[in-house]
RNA sequence: GGGCCGGUAGCUCAGUUGGUUAGAGCACACCCUUGAUAAGGGUGGGGUCGAAAGUUCGAGUCUUUCUCGGCCCA
């Protein structure tokens, strides 16, 4: 045809990604490289950035949650190490407690095992291999996320190691004199006889008897109140026996009623809060009455009440106690507090002398401390109690509710309080939340809502219960001495504990001689051995002694502690108070926490609604890098909405991105060659050129703000809309002319090329936190410089690319290019033209434009064949557009009436 | 039930100390292109800012109540 060559591009980066078959290609070259030991050698003495990994629970497969959590770590771990850190992840799994026992106890009921009949160090085996079966999967599933880590060396808390460090830390809560044994009521479960954590906590419906108990006013600074009696209401009526003071709130209003219908209560005086006057009225059937006077709240202070029992021998005193969390919700406005069965009622007692006993043995058999009730089961108590109470005249109604209730999560029997003797970390003793408070004060919260949420936990949570009494965890290393009944406190014994677990693990406090424990120091004759384990939280909450502070390649205190927001009570509260209490510091200098996943309409995901979706389907149907852009681009300071018409429109995006890529990638044929960015000429480039450099850093500028702020939905929105506005829509449409049409050795050509491949290189690094797999396929297209785009650093822009004015002035002649397209598209959709090449722009502007306008080639910005410009100080912009007279080159497609410049066979 | 957090176009998100007609990208519709082609470009429609009341000359923004949702606690 003629002999101008027209340069296509050309590239083997395919449009179709086909992620879910071409990642796990990528995940098998980060092993084969071993990118995990490059990306340490290759910041070896930098700065290290340690973000500690918040262990998940080595039971079942990975959830969104989970995958949100690892993909969100992996992003930051990424970045990190791409501002030039030492971006260190070591992965870990909370390996004891509850859960993995009952899958074991599961095996067992199905196999007709009796877990009683086996040794408890052959079940403790048996945990141990389940959750390393349960490691083995995790790491599998989080590895295909495209997460880079120490997968090799994780940690986890069962480890030799770690049961070791454990003990010491225990160890230096004993030496100290913060850990203490107490009684407290803690949920148990008369059925499994044990104590439950409250994760272990399911709420239901459950039907309760419920009485009106009048105590009888035995001492009271107010005249009235003489004779009268305190009303309480209350749905555990075996607890009354247990009973050791009534709270009031002083902030409410109580009245003195007189009852005049026939019964137990006729003419007596009885007193309850004002606001419930109607409900127990109505509750009570109390048909005639007369107030004789109303309290204040504040006066009930002092007076002293008879135990309803007070004539069968339940002769102490019933102080009224002032308490906020007596409400006037539902009762009387006065609450019955048994200290051993409560925790309010624990905690208000406490804070007033009066100590919980053991009321309730294991079984749920009243104990020897309780008069009259000995040995029955509180279950069947009831009727017993409420039929005492309407011989001694102290019952005013009884009846029953249906309400939420606490419940067993395996047994789904339910719960009571009940006082046992347990193990406490004091929160007081040792100012333990006073130094977990300061160091609240001095972390970094993202968001910073999380600060409050943390602090407002830590000021009112009582002391730290950390002892249970199961199997599967590392047992509390203490030996109480027979005869004083004292804590052995001896460093020695600790470290000997610790150095026995480290060569052989913790099983054996169960099966040797605990002479092996005590060394030559202490006889075995002489000492209680405990057989309560370290709650879980403790185990996780040491994570950063054995593995932060052990460890040679990461640092203590952590970078950062990244978890979901319900880790505020978890992982965050009870590392805070471990390193608190043993360190006086927390362990992390920043957290970030972020939302739950939910439904695209913002519900919770359950079986029930159908509405779950697995990770595993995502990779299937998507793959990693979708996940990662949904993760990225999402508001993690709220909760993450996710569903598939929510992904199909992150696939969207994916090609948009893909696609710019691949326009790059097609007019550099897959040559990249690194640009010296300090030694790049910026004088000999056009000015589009240099506009799109201009772009280029402050959209870094940007980027690098987003990023230093965790603020990655907005960093990720810049880039998109960089790709689609910018780029696509902007830069490429106009250059696709010098690209395709241009000689190779024009110099317009030769810049543009500079530029494709200064945003090839900027668009690499910026999307390779995110978009994990995708950067790498195309890096390994193109550059061979080092062995991943992993290990590369994000780019330094020289101040010389921000241009202010050229910004402004661009700015304005992209304001003209708009108005030239509106004008542009009246003449398509009168079918006049069809593409924009087709028209001649005619452009009036006011000569404020002029300084602007004059060395721009308003045709090439609008991507018309011809463009005209006049003056007028009587507009601003008109644009008249109609269709370019001439021949279509068939080279540039321009339309001219003279031969084509640059296309003609005389050229 | 209590505490905390949140509700801005179909979707993901912006929206400064209250101040013009509430923005962006995607999606959608229509058109163009067929030399980024299971791509690309252009134009356009779309919101009683969860609801109501209040403060104010003026409220998406401040206050209260309600409602829906989430987390934690009971």
């Amino acid at each position: 045809m003629n002999k101008f060559q027209i340069n296509l591009p050309k590239t083997a980066f395919s449009m179709k990604a086909n992620l879910p078959v071409r990642e796990p290609e990528f995940l098998k070259f980060w092993d084969e490289i071993n990118l995990y030991k490059e990306l340490r050698n290759s910041r070896k003495g930098k700065e290290k950035f340690v973000l500690h990994d918040g262990p998940p629970y080595a039971n079942g497969n990975i959830h969104m949650g989970t995958a949100l959590n690892k993909i969100l770590k992996d992003i930051i771990v990424k970045f990190h190490q791409m501002d030039g850190k030492d971006s260190v992840y070591v992965p870990g799994w909370d390996c004891h407690g509850l859960p993995i026992e009952w899958k074991i106890e599961e095996q067992y009921k199905k196999n007709k095992k009796n877990k009683n009949e086996v040794p408890i160090v052959e079940f403790r085996k048996e945990c141990r291999t389940f959750a390393e079966k349960w490691i083995e999967v995790h790491k599998d599933q989080f590895k295909r996320l495209g997460v880079i880590g120490d997968w090799e060396n994780y940690y986890s808390t069962m480890s030799y190691d770690a049961e070791a460090q454990i003990v010491r830390e225990l160890g230096k809560f004993l030496k100290e004199g913060s850990l203490y044994r107490g009684f407290k009521p803690v949920l148990w479960s008369t059925v499994e006889k044990t104590a439950l954590a409250d994760a272990e906590v399911e709420y239901q419906d459950h039907k309760s008897d419920t009485i009106y108990v009048s105590f009888q006013v035995k001492k009271t600074k107010v005249e009235e109140l003489k004779d009268s009696e305190i009303v309480i209401w209350t749905t555990t009526p075996w607890t009354i026996p247990a009973n050791k003071a009534l709270a009031y709130n002083e902030g409410l209003d109580y009245l003195l009623i007189k009852i005049f219908d026939d019964g137990d209560f006729k003419n007596k005086k009885i007193v309850i809060a004002e606001a419930l006057l109607e409900s127990v009225k109505k509750d009570c059937k109390i048909e005639s009455h007369e107030i004789l006077k109303k309290i204040k709240g504040k006066e009930l202070k002092d007076t002293v009440c008879k135990h309803p029992f007070f004539d069968l021998g339940y002769d102490h005193d019933i102080p009224l106690l002032e308490a906020r969390f007596v409400t006037t919700e539902q009762g009387t406005g006065i609450v019955h507090c048994a200290p051993s069965h409560g925790p309010d009622d624990f905690n208000l007692c406490l804070n007033n002398g009066i100590k919980a006993i053991e009321t309730v043995d294991g079984d749920g058999k009243y104990t020897k401390n309780v008069a009259l009730f000995d040995g029955i089961h509180i279950f069947k108590a009831n009727p017993l109690i409420i039929e005492k109470l309407k011989e001694q005249k102290k019952l005013l109604a009884n009846g029953e509710l249906i309400h939420s209730y606490p419940h067993s999560w395996r047994s789904k029997a339910p719960l009571v309080h009940r006082a046992t003797p347990q193990w406490f970390i004091s929160m007081e003793s040792h100012k333990l939340r006073t130094k977990a408070l300061k160091a609240i004060d001095d972390t970094i919260f993202y968001p910073s809502k999380g600060k409050e949420r943390l602090k407002s936990m830590i000021e009112s949570r009582p002391d730290w219960c950390v002892s249970r009494q199961r199997v599967w965890g590392v047992p509390l290393p203490i030996f109480v001495n027979k005869k004083d009944g004292k804590i052995l406190v001896d460093d020695e014994v600790f470290e000997n504990i610790a150095q026995i677990y480290e060569k052989e693990g913790s099983d054996c406090w169960f099966s040797d001689d605990p002479q092996k424990f005590l060394g030559n120091k202490y006889k075995t004759e002489d000492y209680d051995k405990l057989s309560d384990i370290v709650e879980v939280w403790f185990d996780s909450g040491s994570t950063h002694s054995f593995v932060l502070e052990k460890r040679n390649d990461l640092k203590w205190p952590a970078s950062m502690y990244l978890e979901g927001s319900d880790q505020h009570r978890g992982w965050f509260h009870s590392s805070l108070l471990q390193s608190c209490g043993t360190r006086g510091k927390a362990p992390f200098e920043s957290i970030l926490s972020h939302g739950f996943v939910v439904d695209g309409k913002g519900l919770k995901m359950s079986k029930s609604l159908g509405n779950v979706i697995a990770p595993e389907d995502i990779l299937k149907k998507y793959g990693a890098d979708i996940l990662r852009i949904w993760v990225a681009s999402s508001n993690y300071a709220e909760d993450l909405r996710i569903d598939y018409s929510i992904l199909d429109q992150h696939a969207d995006s994916y090609r948009k991105i893909r696609n710019t890529f691949r326009y790059l990638l097609g007019n550099l044929n897959d040559k990249f060659e690194e640009i010296d960015l300090e030694n790049l000429d910026l004088e000999n480039l056009p000015e589009l050129e240099r506009f799109m450099l201009n772009r280029v850093f402050s959209l870094n500028e940007r980027f690098t703000k987003y990023f230093k702020n965790y603020d990655f939905h907005n960093l990720y929105k810049e880039l998109l809309n960089f790709c689609t506005v910018d780029l696509s829509a902007f830069y490429f449409d106009i250059r696709k002319d010098t690209l395709y049409c241009d000689t190779l050795n024009s110099d317009k050509r030769k810049s543009c090329i500079i530029v494709l491949s200064i945003l090839l290189n900027s668009l690499l690094k910026w999307f390779a936190p995110i978009l994990s797999f995708t950067t790498e396929e195309i890096y390994q297209l193109v550059s061979k410089r080092i062995k991943s785009i992993h290990l590369e650093k994000f780019q330094d822009y020289p101040k010389k690319f921000k241009d202010k004015e050229l910004e402004k002035k661009w700015s304005a002649l992209i304001k003209i290019r708009d108005i030239c397209n509106i004008s542009i598209e009246e003449k398509r959709a009168g079918k006049e033209i069809g593409s924009s090449l087709e028209a001649e722009i005619n452009v009036q502007l006011n000569n404020s434009y002029k300084k602007i306008i004059t060395n721009i080639d308003l045709a090439e910005l609008c991507i018309t064949s011809k463009a005209q410009i006049t003056y007028d100080d009587k507009v601003d912009i008109v644009v008249k557009s109609k269709k370019a007279l001439g021949k279509k080159c068939p080279v540039c497609w321009k339309i001219s009436r003279e031969p084509c410049i640059r296309h003609s066979i005389n050229a």
